[in-house]
RNA sequence: GGAGAGGUGGCCGAGCGGCUGAAGGCGCUCCCCUGCUAAGGGAGUAUGGGCUAAACACCCAUCGAGGGUUCGAAUCCCUCCCUCUCCGCCA
């Protein structure tokens, strides 16, 4: 959430920001919105302090055995007048609330400029793609049989899967492998959270009140949403807090299946398992001190990179343009893989540094030891990596043109120790 | 799912419908005293919002959430949520 005061303050710049996104901000009819706003909590406020200062008198006047009747008859319709202000107001400020909720994160200076994801900015490569001397197979064709896309239809519907034998397994090895290393080379701290959550939950990090069409909704008498991905559960962990400076940064990593409804993404990526209902993720969350979270997305970006690294994958890193960033990111590096059938990079991972953006709708704060003031932290958080999409890049990179894929040393402990996955 | 108890400030814990943003204690911060330690004395110590260039002051809100009664609600009534204990069921 875009900081209120200095919406009413620098409205002009704001917009001007969020013009680079793509977004038209209308300035008048906040404007209108927030001038009525402040006159309607003026009369209201000093409605309330008038009752309030007419009921203490009465107190008083009853405590010294006075009659009370006309101090009573004096309130007048004091409380319908207020009542009917109150009603006004509260309003106006549920507008105001929504209006500013809906406003994405202003994107930073140091976004490139753009509208889609075709004027992202390379920022570097990690080892060329290397060729084959036959035609590169894709997943699906690869996985054979290990890859059930018409059960999983057949009991959950499309963009679903079932993996079997060694493929299940090479999922759940990459799965652990991944943790562990964000655990004992990264520093994070493993947790485990629900899968579940309310929609306070996701007004906090943004998917609400905006995005509800992207979402699974459970249904029936609860008002709650399986998660879209892990970030949603853990860095709502600092919601409605105050840490203590000193407890900064808090590093989570979280491996939670994600499910997303997508509404808008139909007829894309329909070949094999890159874009699904439900999918797992390896999920890096950091609760930062303001002054740190540009050190932190670095570091965080290079903890995913650090994955494709040790699994072997060539990636390149890209700078999402400012029409392509996410809701309540100011700055998003997304590390896409190359995929030999597809000839081209994929998202594997997005990291970004919300600023204090998701930490404003959470109340998410620390306690600045100088003032002794409560400071707003920023959050941070990125795949580091989505598992399926890794599975993939597996496959399609480690083919060697007969029915098995080469298994890279990082994952050998984790599958039994063989140098070979035969599907 | 059934029965009961309870949700108050960082924590514990008071709180006749009015003078309670909230007693008291603990903790924490600062100061004094003390030759060290222990003890002691004093002051301060919620959050959000408004107003302001900003701060102070001031104003408003907040005692699980939402409604209601009342001139006035932490205190009374209703609904919901959550926690704990016992029973049932169960990975």
């Amino acid at each position: 959430m875009i900081d209120p005061r200095r919406l009413r303050m620098e409205i002009g710049a704001i917009a001007e920001r969020l013009r680079r996104r793509g977004i038209d901000l209308d300035v008048d009819h906040y404007r209108a919105l927030e001038t009525r706003r402040k006159h309607l909590q003026d009369q209201v406020e000093g409605l309330r302090s008038q009752r309030r200062q007419a009921s203490k008198r009465i107190g008083e006047a009853k405590a010294a055995g006075d009659d009370i009747a006309p101090l009573v008859a004096a309130v007048g319709d004091l409380g319908g007048r207020l009542a009917d202000a109150a009603k006004e107001f509260d309003a106006v400020r549920d507008d105001l609330d929504k209006f500013v909720k809906a406003l994405p994160n202003p994107p930073d200076d140091s976004v490139p400029p753009g509208r889609d994801e075709t004027d992202n900015v390379e920022l570097r490569r990690w080892q060329e793609p290397s060729g084959f001397n036959f035609e590169p197979r894709d997943h699906v064709s690869l996985a054979g049989t290990s890859l059930d896309l018409g059960a999983a239809a057949k009991i959950a519907g499309s963009r679903f899967s079932v993996l079997r034998g060694p493929l299940a397994r090479l999922h759940r090895a990459i799965t652990q492998f991944m943790i562990d290393t964000h655990v004992q080379e990264h520093g994070y701290e493993e947790v485990y959270v629900p899968y579940v959550v309310d929609r306070h939950t996701l007004v906090g990090t943004g998917q609400l009140p905006k995005f509800e069409e992207d979402l699974f909704a459970i249904g029936g008498e609860r008002d709650q949403f399986l998660i879209p991905t892990a970030e949603v559960p853990v860095t709502n962990l600092v919601r409605e807090s105050i840490l203590d400076a000193d407890e900064l940064p808090l590093r989570f990593v979280a491996h939670t299946p994600c499910f997303r409804s997508e509404a808008g993404n139909y007829g894309k990526d329909t070949h094999g398992i890159f874009r699904q209902h439900q999918f797992e993720k390896v999920e890096l969350v950091q609760i930062v001190h303001p002054d740190e979270s540009w050190n932190a997305l670095d570091e965080l970006t290079a903890h995913a990179e650090s994955i494709l690294r040790k699994l072997e994958l060539p990636y390149r890193a890209v700078a999402l343009c400012a029409g392509d960033l996410g809701f309540a990111a100011a700055k998003t590096i997304d590390l896409e893989v190359w995929l030999p059938a597809e000839g081209r990079y994929r998202e594997i991972s997005s990291c970004s540094n919300f600023l204090d953006f998701q930490a404003r709708r959470m109340l998410a704060r620390y306690r600045d030891p100088q003032s002794g003031r409560p400071g707003y932290v920023h959050t941070l958080n990125g795949s580091g990596l989505a598992v399926g999409r890794t599975l993939i890049a597996l496959l399609e990179n480690n083919q060697d043109g007969t029915s098995a894929v080469h298994v890279p040393d990082a994952l050998r402990d984790y599958m039994g120790g063989s140098t070979r996955l035969e599907l």
